[in-house]
RNA sequence: GCUGGCGUAGCUCAACUGGCAGAGCACCUGUUUUGUAAACAGGUGGUUGGGGGUUCGAGUCCCCCCGCUAGCUCCA
């Protein structure tokens, strides 16, 4: 290896300038991240990147990734590496062990102590480039074959880089990995680390390549900045909406309907006030609600053009006379072309719009028409994603579809948006960004359609001065789309509503209107969707909440206890007297002590514990505790009334302002 | 669908290498009449997910299904 003159390592000029530090894990150099230990131009302008700071921290958690795959081998011999990035949360590193074998939680264990040697031997990393038959040399040597596969996938133009760590107890006293960097200058500034799970995950990504044991971990700073992160973890675990919904009886599921949830009263009461708040939105923007079949024919999702996107996700429902008619006749070329697969349940409500907007002569005078649907919906989703109620094959949507004019695409975009704006602030989701989605490879339709349909979008974000991002292939085969994520309360980004702009469909379904120069044209569809599956909405939305309802969505609003039994009287007049007002109430006079009535609704998330005494009955008031305030004391039953009344309503928004991204 | 893990009372979980299926909570009954996060006692509750096999004997070992789960892949 040449060293010239003129170049220096960013470690040696940050001395020089008087910028040193310890907590400094790389340097920014000509938008670059570059490692303290990789010569630069002397005279060149850096940045230091601290280990705090998310692209310092990204650096530390690739680094954590070696380490790991240094520990791994040593403990593992014979196993073989193959890639170890750094992502969101932490990093990991896939592994292929020659037995096949699954690390257990006991090896993770071990793995974590040997890391820590490493990290606590505080050992140099460096950087090596080395001509592409040198590096094919040493891997070969190694037996390191998915490492010559990622060496044969780099680009010809590309340097080749190794990385070595001082790995004390190896014979040749380094761990080495082919590796673009950068990295920390040495082990010891990896900080903490935890090793958190192990899983299997295919080589490159593809189901048809062997599978490789994964091992995630996670890396910070500091002790500190780790304790948090895995308090968020333990936080997320306690919200989980499986568990809350099992112990606040939300819903259940039977093996005899996977994927299926049955809501109990608590989940369906919320579940269908979400519904009604949509439908109280639809009221003042416009849309009319339609009720559609659950069953078609199959010729509907072949006009649609679903079928040979869809074929696997549909469900078909048969009848017995199907079944005897065509027993025994062969399947056709596709695995549903048995004709006793005539019907399929419908797994999206547009195909049925479609048939509405067609069902006789429209008018450019009724357009926008916008076509709102709770249908319910099945997809065949495979059994390995179903998750909860995030992800079910029996579900329903917010969904309506626009059927307007080129003209009117932009005004109905802005609409909705603003529709949308007004639903988020209305759950507390106020953190929001949106993106753009391009073609994807599977697609319908000539790519001049799509630029088309592409820039009107866009066009939309840019004149309501939106931010987005653009997502390129991630389009819906018939069209682009945006897409609306939002943060939740600990910080998970969720995709909910999402708007996509469709010319096929009306295409397919041959649809028109006639405009006002009295010719036929072709309406365009818009596919639109707020909270998208309610189902998956009322999961995210629990655990974004932690199971605390708001007093508009509680399932009991008022949990009334009393001290004894004796009050089962005056608790009785009090439940009549709430409920009178249309309040959701519960009475529990059982012979329970006050402080396991009082823990019992407190476990339940009521928002209002009231608590009815000898001294409450006496002089008609009641004792309040509130969920989120804390104890509110005493008060006349009318004081109460009014208050609890006045948070009951559903919230009734006004003009939400502009988007705007975090 | 793939790779691991798991499936025991309504819930949370025990049951050493194969050797009498258990606890707490919940539920029911009784006692207690309670003042802001768990009163006390007794009782009911199980073909150990389903089927097959090995064995004198299976919750435990083997095989096949089903379901759940962590990921991978997928999410039109």
């Amino acid at each position: 290896m040449t060293s010239q003159p003129a170049r220096k390592t960013p470690g040696e000029l940050l001395k020089e300038r008087g910028q040193h530090a310890e907590d400094i894990v790389a340097v920014r150099s000509g938008g670059r991240i570059v490692d303290l230990h990789t010569p630069v131009d002397a005279n060149a302008e850096l940045t230091p990147i601290r280990a705090s700071e998310a692209a310092g921290t990204q650096v530390l958690r690739h680094s954590a990734a070696h380490v790991m795959a240094d520990a791994v081998q040593r403990l593992f011999p014979g196993t073989q590496v193959t890639i170890g990035p750094a992502i969101d949360s932490g990093f990991y590193y896939d592994f292929s062990r020659p037995d096949g074998k699954p690390f257990s939680d006991a090896d993770l264990e071990l793995i974590e102590a040997e890391m820590r040697k490493i990290i606590g031997s505080k050992k140099p990393f460096y950087r090596e480039e080395v001509s592409r038959e040198q590096a094919h040399q040493l891997f070969e040597g190694m037996g390191e074959k998915f490492k010559l596969e990622v060496l044969d996938a780099i680009p010809g133009n590309e340097a080749i880089s190794l990385y070595r760590h001082g790995s004390p107890g190896r014979p040749e006293g380094t761990w080495v990995d082919l590796c673009e960097g950068p990295h920390v200058p040495t082990t010891g500034h990896i900080g903490a680390v935890k090793l958190l799970s192990v899983a299997g995950a295919y080589w490159r990504g593809d189901e048809r390549n062997p599978m490789l044991q994964r091992i995630y971990g996670t890396a910070f700073p500091d002790e500190k900045a780790l304790k948090e992160h895995l308090r968020l973890l333990e936080e997320a675990r306690a919200r989980d909406h499986r568990k809350l919904g099992k112990e606040l009886e939300l819903m259940m599921f039977h093996e005899w309907a996977p994927g299926m949830p049955f809501l109990l009263p608590n989940g369906a009461g919320i579940y269908n006030r979400l519904i009604e708040f949509v439908r109280s939105l639809y009221f003042d923007y416009g849309y009319e609600e339609v009720v559609t079949p659950q069953v078609f024919d199959r010729r509907l999702f072949e006009t649609s053009g679903h079928i040979p996107n869809f074929i696997d996700g549909l469900y078909y429902p048969t009848t017995l006379e199907l079944m005897k008619e065509h027993a025994g006749k062969p399947l056709g070329p596709g695995p549903a072309d048995h004709p006793a697969l005539a019907f399929g349940l419908k797994p999206m409500n547009c195909p049925s719009h479609c048939l509405m907007f067609g069902q006789r002569r429209r008018s450019y005078r009724e357009l926008p028409w916008r076509v709102a649907d709770f249908g319910r919906l099945h997809r065949f989703e495979r059994a390995g994603v179903i998750h909860g109620l995030a992800r079910v094959r029996s579900f329903c949507q917010d969904d309506a579809h626009i059927f307007c004019t080129q003209e009117q695409l932009e005004g109905e975009t802005a609409a909705f948006t603003q529709l949308l704006f007004d639903v988020y602030r209305a759950f507390d989701l106020t953190n929001v960004s949106v993106k753009l989605a391009l073609r994807p490879e599977k697609r319908m339709g000539t790519d001049a359609e799509w630029d088309h349909a592409e820039n009107a979008l866009e066009r939309v974000l840019v004149n309501a001065n939106v931010p987005f991002e653009k997502l390129p292939g991630e389009g819906a085969f018939y069209g682009p789309k945006l897409e609306f994520h939002v943060l939740d309360a600990i910080g998970r980004d969720w995709q909910l509503g999402t708007i996509q702009l469709d010319s096929q469909m009306p295409e397919s379904f041959g649809l028109d209107y006639i405009g006002a120069d009295g010719g036929g044209h072709r309406p365009v569809m818009l596919h639109r969707a707020v909270l998208g599956s309610l189902e998956r909405f009322f999961a995210i939305y629990i655990e974004h909440v932690a199971g605390k309802f708001p007093v508009w969505l509680a399932p009991v609003q008022a949990a009334l206890v009393t001290v004894s039994e004796k009050q089962a009287e005056y608790a009785e007049r009090v439940r009549r007297e709430l409920h009178a007002h249309g309040l959701r109430v519960t009475v529990d006079a059982g012979s329970d002590k006050l402080g396991a009535k009082i823990r019992n609704a407190r476990l339940m998330r009521h928002p209002y514990v009231v608590v009815l005494g000898e001294k409450e009955a006496e002089a008609s008031t009641v004792s309040v505790r509130s969920r989120d305030a804390g104890e509110l004391g005493s008060m006349p039953l009318s004081a109460f009334t009014a208050r609890i009344s006045a948070e009951a309503l559903a919230p009734k928004p006004g003009k939400t302002p502009a988007p705007v991204s975090q």
